[in-house]
DNA sequence: CTCATTTGACCTGA
DNA sequence: TCAGGTCAAATGAG
């Protein structure tokens, strides 16, 4: 009988922990979308709700590990390993403050000048996050440098925003691959807010009458046309109706690992090295219908996703939130 | 022809 | 001086 419900215990704690783990790891990208779009009632109270879910989750599991139960070891490596995992946690929310005269010089001067991190210089917004598919978090990359690090046995792409030379947008990426597992995990690094944002929100909007996304391009699997047609007209606009019905399309982009990893990681894994397909075509693998596929199937319960196809596009960006979660957890299982 | 990626060189901060 | 970040010419694909 003990057995059974410190079996139960056990399970529980685990499950918590995965999900805490999840958010925790995932939340730096969120808020890098959410800090993007403009300031509104329904992004604060997403972000409120997931700290909130964090700290719940934070306290449960507290609370899980006090009761006598014999191995929290489990829940709590998970933790740790999320914990250590997630490098500088400077927060988005505060570091964000886009200063977009902060880099500029760096371009006014033809100079190769090093950027300075939030590490280095605790100024310009920087954060990472661990992702399976560190080129599907909803922004065009263009590829311009690629060096191998030291102490590390990948090396790491460097990207800045494909509209840098249209908007003059400063943000950049480095992608580092962490280890060879499968599917792989990378550590991916932004510097700089996305300053193209407006404009590209602003075109997806002004066609759909609703901001979708910080994420204009990728949405539909087209994106190498997109890129080279869209850069001086319109973006293509057409969303298609199953990105639609997720109100959180950059957000959902905001989870690679837990949205995206089932199916994704060929794709992701194939990056840059072929041709000119590393932001591009890694993201029309991933266009959000699809990503969504797989993620409920791969979930086994199909009551997330028509719970997903009745929630009104761009309505309730909370609710995509708490489908996050609620699949999420039966992800695993 | 255009444009993105590759890659070695260069630059800068620590 | 070294390591990391960026530039820009070369290359290649569409």
């Amino acid at each position: 009988m003990d057995c059974c419900v410190a079996a139960d215990r056990e399970h529980a704690v685990e499950v918590v922990a995965q999900v805490y783990e999840r958010i925790k790891i995932q939340q730096p990208l969120l808020l890098v979308h959410c800090s993007s779009l403009p300031p509104s009632a329904t992004t604060q109270l997403a972000q409120s709700l997931l700290s909130e879910a964090l700290r719940a989750l934070n306290v449960a599991l507290s609370v899980m590990n006090q009761q006598p139960s014999p191995a929290p070891a489990t829940p709590t490596s998970v933790v740790v390993k999320a914990e250590r995992q997630l490098l500088s946690s400077s927060s988005p929310s505060h570091g964000a403050a886009p200063d977009p005269g902060e880099a500029i010089p760096s371009t006014a001067r033809r100079g190769k000048r090093r950027r300075t991190t939030v590490e280095a210089g605790g100024k310009t917004s920087s954060w990472a996050g661990l992702t399976s598919v560190p080129y599907e978090d909803g922004y065009e990359w263009r590829k311009y440098g690629e060096k191998r690090i030291n102490g590390t046995s990948f090396t790491r792409s460097y990207f800045r925003c494909t509209y840098k030379d249209d908007t003059g947008c400063l943000a950049t990426k480095h992608v580092q691959q962490k280890d060879s597992s499968d599917p792989p995990v990378f550590q991916v690094t932004y510097n700089n807010k996305h300053t193209c944002n407006n404009s590209c929100t602003t075109t997806a909007a002004n066609s759909s009458e609703r901001v979708i996304s910080t994420n204009p391009l990728i949405i539909n699997g087209h994106h190498r046309a997109a890129v080279n047609n869209v850069k001086q007209e319109e973006p293509p606009a057409v969303l298609p109706p199953l990105v639609e019905a997720s109100s959180a399309l950059a957000f959902d982009q905001s989870f690679p690992i837990g949205m995206q990893q089932l199916q994704q990681q060929p794709c992701g894994t194939a990056r840059d090295y072929h041709g000119r397909h590393t932001p591009s075509t890694t993201s029309s693998c991933i266009s959000g219908d699809s990503c969504c596929d797989g993620y409920y199937s791969a979930g086994g319960d199909m009551a997330p996703q028509m719970a997903a196809e009745e929630a009104s596009p761009g309505e309730d960006f909370l609710h995509d939130l708490e489908l996050f979660l609620l699949c999420d957890s039966f992800k695993d299982y």
